[in-house]
This record gives structure tokens, sequence and C-alpha cells, in this order.
DNA sequence: TTTTGAGTTGTTCGA
DNA sequence: GTCGAACAACTCAAA
């Protein structure tokens, strides 16, 4: 029988339009499909306790598709390169195949990875598949990489080359009589035990490719035309929720693009506006990538230099009661509460959260992106180091410095009924919308009918609004020039 | 090399 | 209540 070509699965959990499995299938050999745990490799961002429950469920969800197939996932934990080199030893593989990855120690471990299968005659092969444009693909005049969004955005425009659509997988996949073993994927504790805190999570999302496509189509048949305006209100169902199922590569950005774009033309004019800020937000993910790529230490320092010098205040307190959503902000409470609940949150409130942390708080941005790695399922590397460092001001295209979001307007302007901070923040249910932004501006008998005791059933304000805007404003004159 | 126009998402103040 | 201007330069990308 002909060696066996390994398909190496990272974050492309999907077996429609996965360049690496289709090429392992074209060559015609038994495939054995494979998921290495990694917690050893040094140099790795570990993944998030959110994120490990999403991929426990991911996995489960490609290997139910794989055996429905006629194949399975090999489950292996250890170093990649150990695990690899065992299963190639046991197997007879001639060939592994994978998606490429875009993190600096994931290029580092490939790079390694490349130099040891080679040299022992095994043939590596990677494929693009996580972003629309590779980060080499599009580059300035000067042959630089890009620095700001809109001329990047045209780049990317001009450089998308879909290619040809990904041919049908087969009905059986095929493999070798007999699979090697491997873990059970129950094993590996991704999930929560003790205590299980992931009910939030699971009424929530339904992860794996077929959730995926699911969303996918059902954002496309509905919301996204309206998503120009409604994509800021966190009181709506108003955005597409794919962000954890593009991290994990449930699906592809292509397939994304592909059926938005078919969108564009079915509906006519109806939604065009729609479509085309989806369009535009799926290139804000490839803006951050090519960041990550071309300035590797993006997680951990600030992309502008300036703000090596910055003064900010380290206070674990401050944080703690950032994290709980106990600021006595309502917005951004309930936005914490969300995170913490649904492993996710609404993307205008996380504007606003993260604004308050670094400016409110003067708390280092590194602080929030460690939080939100942590509890997001949709943590992503390159998305949550240049997110975050553009609020704070030290990105690329960074909001400008003097921009300090005030908790209270943003609240009242994309949350007017209160509907979203009612549900996430109910102590406060019972108050008014004039005052649902501002509890301390309720008059006592408006706090007491509304069963409030202010700094006993919900906080006072940690920080004063206007007097924190002029401490942030000092604290950035002082890096100035 | 120099110049020029432009740059995701806001807030506050004063008329 | 509404409107326009100020906020502060700075850096990027392209001509």
């Amino acid at each position: 029988m002909s060696p066996p070509v390994i398909c190496w699965f990272q974050q492309d959990l999907r077996l429609e339009d996965n360049r690496a499995l289709a090429a392992a299938l074209a060559s015609g050999r038994p495939v054995l499909p494979l998921y290495i745990l990694d917690d050893e490799t040094p140099g790795a961002w570990a993944s998030g306790r959110a994120s490990r429950w999403w991929l426990h469920h991911s996995l489960d969800a490609l290997r139910q598709a794989l055996r429905a197939r006629g194949s399975d996932l090999i489950l292996r934990r250890g170093p990649t390169q150990a695990v690899l080199d065992s299963l190639i030893d046991e197997s007879g593989a001639g060939s592994v195949a994978f998606s490429r990855r875009y993190e600096p120690h994931a290029r580092a471990l490939e790079t390694a990875l490349a130099t040891g299968l080679t040299a022992r005659g095994i043939e590596v092969k990677r494929y693009a598949g996580s972003l629309l444009i590779e980060p080499e693909a599009v580059a300035t005049k000067d042959g630089r990489p890009y620095k700001v969004f809109t001329p990047f955005y045209k780049a990317c425009l001009e450089a998308i080359d879909l290619g040809s659509a990904p041919r049908p997988l087969p009905k059986e996949l095929p493999r070798p009589d007999a699979l090697p073993a491997g873990d059970a994927l129950d094993d590996w504790g991704l999930l929560p035990r003790t205590p299980d805190w992931a009910g939030g999570l699971r009424e929530t999302w339904t992860p794996g490719e077929a959730g995926a496509l699911q969303r996918l189509e059902s954002f496309l048949e509905g919301p996204v035309a309206a998503y120009g305006e409604e994509r800021d209100r966190p009181d709506r169902e108003g955005t597409s929720r794919l962000s954890p199922h593009l991290h994990f590569g449930e699906l592809s950005p292509r397939l994304c693009w592909q059926r938005a774009q078919r969108a564009l033309e079915t509906n006519g004019r109806r939604g065009d506006a729609g479509i085309r800020s989806f369009l535009r937000e799926l290139v804000w993910r490839e803006f951050s990538s090519h960041l990550l790529f071309h300035w590797p230490e993006l997680p951990e320092a600030p992309f502008r230099p300036a703000f090596a010098r910055f003064p900010w205040a380290e206070n674990p307190e401050h944080l703690a009661a950032w994290q709980r959503g106990l600021t006595g902000y309502p917005i951004v409470d309930a936005g914490m509460r969300q995170l913490w609940h649904t492993g996710w949150m609404h993307n205008r409130v996380r504007m606003v959260v993260a604004s308050f942390l670094v400016k409110h708080l003067l708390i280092p941005w590194q602080a929030g992106e460690a939080w939100f790695w942590d509890t997001l399922v949709d943590a992503d590397l390159a998305n949550n180091a240049a997110s975050w460092q553009w609020v704070a001001g030290c990105g690329a295209d960074a909001a400008p410095y003097f921009r300090i979001f005030n908790p209270v307007l943003q609240g009242e302007k994309f949350d007017p009924q209160g509907t979203y901070v009612r549900r996430w923040v109910p102590e406060l249910s019972g108050l008014p919308d004039s005052c649902l932004h501002k509890p301390w501006a309720a008059g006592e008998e408006v706090l007491r009918a509304a069963g409030i005791a202010l700094g006993r059933t919900y906080p006072k304000p940690m920080v004063e609004h206007a007097a924190a805007r002029a401490r942030a404003l000092e604290a950035f004159a002082t890096i100035k020039g």
C-alpha cells in the first residue's frame, strides 16, 4: 500500500474549502487526519479557557464529520515535532499537509518542522486557508507592509483572487485499513468541570463547521442588509457572530467572501451597503494578521514606540472590578458580564470597555488583552492584539488619544431602551430608561422604587468620568513629541 | 527627496 | 435641542 499522507489540522477545523485536505485527497493516498494538542512547545500563547471549551466541541464536530465519511480524527497530545515524528514512524507516512498560520510561534514551529521532516525525507506541504490575502501578497509601492487600513483595504480589493471553486468532497475519504490510535477527546480536559461555568456558552453557540455554515447563511439571508447601522447596536442581533468560527477555521474566509459576493449579485441593490460593510470588516481581520505577521511583537509591545514611556497605573483592585463587571458604569458592566457568561462581547461594547480600562483607569492594555484572551471564544492573537492597541491609541491607524468614550453617552446612543443593560445587569432593570445608563443621577425616590441601594446592590461609579478624562489627557500629554 | 492629502467606530463646548 | 468647530499633531502612502 502507498504511504499515507498526514493531514495536520490546526486552525482549519473544517472539511469544506480546505486546501490542505483537498491536496491530501488529490494525492490518491490514504489520509491520516490528525490534531495535536501542544501545550509544551514554548513561546506560544497557550489557549485561554473559553477557547479550550470551543476547541473541544469543534474537534468533536470535525471528528464526527470525518466519521460520517468513513474516516476519523486522530488526537495526539505533546510537542508537535515529537508527535509528528512518532506518527510517521508508526504509519510509514511519507508526507504532511497543513494550512499555514501567521502567529510568531506558529511560524517558528512550521519552519523547524519543515527542516526536520524534509531532512528525513518526508514531504511537507503548506497551504493558505485562513486569510483572503497572504501577508506577503500586498505591499505599498515602496514594498513595505501597510500601516493604514484604507490603503490596505483598497489593495486587498485589487489583489483578492478567490481562485477556482473547491471540488466537492468525496463521500468516502481514503484511509488505511487501520487508523493509528489516538487519545480520547474527553481525556484532554478541555472542558471546565469544577465548576462547570460553560452553561452560558452552550446556550449561545454551536461550534463546528455545520454550525458555522448555518450561522453564515442565516446572517446573509437577513441581518446583513442592515448591517451598516445595526452592527453598532448591542441590544439587537445585527452582527454575524462568525468570529469564533473564523478563528478556528470552521469556515474559510474565502467561502464567506464568495457567499457575501453572491448575495450582492442576487439581491440587486437591496442591502448592498450592509454587505459591503461586512466585507470591509472581513478585511479588518486580514489587516490584523498582516500587522501581526510583519510586527511579531504586536501582542506584547506598543506598535507606536512613544507609548513605551506612557505612565500606566497598575491597580489590581480596579482591574478586578472591571473584570467582574462592577465598575458602576452600566454599559461597561453589561459588556463584561456578557463576556463572562457567553464568551463573547458585542464589538461596540468591546470598544467601550477597552477604552474604559485603558483611559479611565489607565491600566495597561496588555492586562485587558490577557483577560479577553482567556474569556473570549473568538480569542485570536492578531485581532486581539491589534484591536487593544487600536483602542489604547498605540496601534496602527489607531484611535486618536483624545477620543475617550463617554460610557453614558455610548450607552444612551447604542442601547437607547436599555435592553442590553437590563439583560446583563438585572439589578438595574427597574430603573426608567432616562437614568438607566447613569443610576447615580437618579433621585432617591426613583432608586428606592427600583429596589436599588447604590454602593450595596450596585456599585457607585469607581471613577468620575470628567476627572478620569482629564487625567487621561494629562497622561497622554506626557508622551507627546 | 519633497510635497500633499488623508486617516473605522468621539466628546465637549459654545453659539 | 442642534450645529459646527476644536481637540494636536503625526505618520503614512503615493505622486
